[in-house]
DNA sequence: GGACGTTTGTGCGAGTCCGCACGGAACATT
DNA sequence: AATGTTCCGTGCGGACTCGCACAAACGTCC
């Protein structure tokens, strides 16, 4: 079960990939291979994770909520470049937000108490704070866009987001998946998209999205894509 | 220096207090005391820091903007609870973000690399990185509240945030100021700052406010103010 | 006490998004 | 082929915030 191996670009997680030797071994022990269906709840409120989750496909979202749950957003994106249960790195075992599986896929999963034991390793707890150091510009730079971006740019800021933790151009979504992580309307998605469209920026069908121009896309979020995309690869690539 | 002797309330850094005797001293050692008077640019988007800040009066704010400072938000608040430069917590000297003293006080710093060496100390370690995920959780309800919350709610949450981290009721900052945290107009701060007002929950003159309800104000943010609170409170106090 | 800069109050038209609501289209099931 | 379900397209009035612009109030410095 060796994270790396396969041949095809973008298999394995980035975290877990070049990662010193000594490393990796002694993460592979306890690493599990499990699927991740979409929907799937990796974590819920207040309660104790069991195991963290490193993707090797697919997509998981990080929903900041209110107690309640009357209010619902997304605060972090993750995919083969990161992990779940961030907060175990952090020393604790619990937080106020929700996890699920926003398009599913693959990955690998670990207790967190084998994480917690790991974590001991100093290259090892570095490499994955660096990640929650990254995370966090992420989830900084959502409230950015959420407070000055029209609807239009946020969605192609998801878009992009989405794009850069998927193999191909597709995005399986309904618009109803996708306004409850912009935070509003499910008919705004839609509007939003046929402009979109208009650009020849994306083609959408039923359930699918499909990214045609990137470049285009980058244009329309301005400066409020790409910071936390340059920090991680500022400390976790290459 | 000890951090903590003076005896009002609220004196000294809660990061720094409550902390294991040997640890405090490791600290005491290298802390230094300093002035934050407002205006102050403790940190520079990609630029190495120096030192890292324990306030004991005052407020830093931390700002998420985009690489030309085209759009900017306040991403974190920080007072006497906190530390600026968590970034060296989680393994690197330098963000994206550019911090400032929003309000004016008083509170140690340290040199990067005296804390560095610091963090070896597990026991350091773990409470700052404890920080760090309240500072984290903060944020993602900050993108919460950008993306659901109207302006009066968006004001009073901040409000609240800020009077939870200095003595009394007032807290000294014009409208101008204030419109750039929220990422809105200043006329729109004066306009909803007049709907508290008639709500009685606050007090306002020129360059002053002053909070008279404080629960009032919490029932107008409704669930978007506490979460960040709660969690700082279950990991870091008593 | 007059001049200046800063801060606050107010108004107006325009644009964005909301809440609500309904019709139609695509797919699944039987 | 018929039925039910999910998903998408569209419309309308209203609420909110914007950008712009100007006037009034306050404080400071000569």
């Amino acid at each position: 079960m060796k994270v790396e191996e396969k041949g095809t670009r973008g298999d394995g997680n980035q975290l877990l990939a070049r990662m010193p030797a000594a490393l990796a071994d002694l993460m592979l022990t306890h690493l599990e291979s499990v699927d991740l269906p979409q929907g799937m709840i990796i974590e819920q409120p207040d309660e104790a994770v069991e195991h963290v989750y490193f993707p090797t496909r697919g997509v998981i979202s990080i929903v900041a909520m209110t107690p309640e749950g009357g209010a619902r957003i997304e605060a972090g994106l993750v995919g083969r470049e990161g992990m779940s249960g961030s907060m175990v790195v952090l020393g604790t075992d619990r937080s106020p937000h929700q996890t699920t599986v926003q398009i599913g896929g693959a990955g690998y999963r670990m207790e967190t108490a084998r994480l917690q034991e790991a974590l001991q390793q100093d290259a090892l707890r570095e490499r994955l704070l660096h990640y929650c150091h990254a995370l966090s510009i992420q989830t900084a730079h959502t409230a950015l866009a959420n407070a000055k971006l029209k609807l239009d740019a946020r969605l192609a800021r998801w878009l992009l987001m989405c794009h850069d933790r998927i193999e191909g151009d597709e995005v399986t979504l309904t618009h109803d998946f996708l306004s409850t992580m912009l935070g509003v309307r499910r008919a705004g998605v839609t509007v939003s998209l046929h402009i979109l469209e208009g650009q020849g920026l994306v083609r959408a069908t039923r359930g699918l999205i499909r990214i045609l121009d990137r470049e285009g896309l980058e244009e329309m979020v301005g400066g409020c894509y790409g910071v936390p995309e340059a920090e991680y690869a500022r400390l976790l690539t290459g």
